[in-house]
DNA sequence: GAAATGTATGTTAGCGGAAACATGCGGGGA
DNA sequence: TCCCCGCATGTTTCCGCTAACATACATTTC
């Protein structure tokens, strides 16, 4: 930076000026001092600019493990909506489902300079309430609303609910549930809305079978359900352990949908092409992931005095999708 | 640092050797100074050591696009990495597929402070040669060996050819090709392995169809390809893909494998369970990464003068798994 | 026309650590 | 016994940049 100030002729500090966008400078010293940056190959010091602003430019992602296609697709909103505003995202993956880890992962990241957090919780913890360190801006992304931070994501109940009651209308007695693993938030919601939605509707509620989120535990769990003849209707917790179902199904010499409706959950690209095309419920997780990087940003750069940010908590309203897997249950019409 | 350093009653510099491990502090001092970072919930500031040392503890991954399943086991695999040796991950999406995008990408993430960089080039750019900038080391995750800087990836060539091997060994005649998207690096060069090996076993070679990975393009793409009667064999570039094979040949009644044999490509976790099973490529991306993220780290904390750092250039090779889409043609027994 | 006001730029002083060098202490060899 | 040496610790300085204040000059105001 000095040897660009002096190449223009001016001090260190108008440099710094014209590097960070428009205080007053002149416009002939402006180009001057470009021009000089340009001949000079001058790029700034992120690390000596973050010593003496106390501001990173970086905002961290704490999540449980990537390989889930769901949250992926959070993360890459977060990503573009980051870099449209000129921040960059680090990652961080959290060991356990304690909250201990969560606020280990969080701290590490604060250490590690960042103006912000996202949390993406997506495992169940031991605590209900997850109290994180607020030493900077910092929001969850989860299905509920019992947080002390903001919080957003996706309006599951109301997903379960559409696929039970599609189910129902069709003219099925009951609806049987594959759950998603007992560890995971989305799976627990999902069943328990399956559940409530049962109840409500004055049906039977059949044991629900958990499986792990794979195909081959869609698989297995459906092997024991169809173990019974009375089963006309399966809720998996998502498209992929839809795929297990129907390969069960088909193992079974069961007629998806004559002699069984199958209703997934997620829409991911394959669903409209498996056989039969899958009915489900179609999450937008991009638009939660916008969101939250959103309302992170716009929580960063606020003025320091701007009061303690509405913890907003916006639910996006996932929708069914009604494809060829689902019919009324055998020997009925309806 | 101050305030540990005086309530420990020793300088700010033995703090700082305490801080950074074993330099020669006796135990009794690091004792005394460690109770006083715990008293005082001491936090070393990142940036500050950062301006000292020139270092910064994350690495950088530039990518095209995070939706690709594909990519995003290498990532997992590098953040897991990462994170045993003591980095953070930084993330940038590159916009086009220029060398110039890589480069900026490349570059804005250097200004951001990593200490290495791993690109995951996925897109067929306009240069054949990637060279970036070295500012810090720099790995690329691709699957060939063209490149100046040190490579990792898969050995796609050997996937195809193993594809058409099968599907020759059956007795087909020829194999069809649903290719992925003519900007794809990977489907680029399985397109090619599999022309190159239908052409030494000196069969005729149909021209391919190109999809864009996602179901839907496979099932367009299998449409037209089945229109003809001739078509026996189908060596789709990718699982999605296939899945969309699969469907069309499924409404066009076509029976798989009697009538038709479908192979894919990278073994997601449904293909065992789609109807019929998929016989496919297993791609072992973890692998990938794992060994991106060594590599780049030996050559971060190798010595300066550590010499120019060997350009291995590794390929992992991946696995046919033969599962029940895949038969002798129709009219012939084996 | 003198003072008040405004604008462009320079100066100074850290931000929080870590190298490089300086110091003081104790122990071993002559 | 004295001196040299090695080790634990302290001092100084600088990493590269920016906030806050200071300065110099131009412009407006009465």
């Amino acid at each position: 930076m000095a040897d660009v100030a002096k190449l223009a002729g001016v001090s260190g500090q108008t440099v710094s000026r014209v590097v960070n966008g428009n205080d007053r400078v002149t416009a002939a010293t402006r180009i001057r001092v470009e021009s000089a940056m340009k001949q000079l190959g001058y790029r700034a010091n992120i690390a000596a600019r973050a010593l003496a602003t106390g501001r990173f430019g970086t905002i961290g992602v704490v999540m449980f493990n990537l390989s889930a296609v769901l949250n992926v697709r959070i993360v890459e909103a977060v990503v573009t909506g980051a870099q449209a505003h000129g921040y960059s995202v680090s990652l961080a993956v959290v060991d356990g489902p304690t909250e201990k880890d969560v606020r280990a992962a969080v701290r590490g990241l604060t250490d590690r300079a960042v103006d912000g957090v996202i949390v993406i919780e997506a495992r169940v913890l031991d605590t209900p309430h997850l109290r994180l360190p607020e030493e900077v801006p910092l929001v969850i992304a989860d299905s509920r609303a019992a947080h002390k931070h903001p919080t957003f994501g996706m309006d599951e109940a109301a997903g379960a609910r559409a696929a039970v009651d599609h189910l129902l209308e069709l003219g099925h007695d009951t609806v049987h549930h594959v759950a998603g693993p007992a560890g995971s938030n989305p799976a627990q919601r999902r069943r328990a809305a399956w559940q409530r939605q049962l109840k409500r509707s004055g049906r039977a509620v059949p044991p629900p079978v958990a499986g792990d989120w794979s195909p081959r535990s869609g698989y297995d769990a459906a092997l024991r359900l169809l173990a019974g003849d009375d089963v006309s209707a399966v809720f998996a917790a998502n498209d992929q352990m839809a795929v297990g179902v129907l390969r069960a199904a088909a193992e079974l010499g069961r007629r998806v949908p004559q002699d069984l409706s199958v209703v997934g959950f997620d829409d991911l690209d394959f669903a409209p092409f498996l056989s039969p095309p899958l009915t489900t419920v179609r999450q937008d997780l991009a638009t939660v992931g916008r969101r939250c990087v959103e309302h992170l940003i716009a929580r960063i750069e606020a003025p320091p005095g701007a009061g303690p940010a509405q913890t907003t908590s916006r639910f996006v309203r996932p929708e069914l999708v009604v494809r060829e897997s689902t019919a009324p249950p055998p020997g009925r019409t309806r």
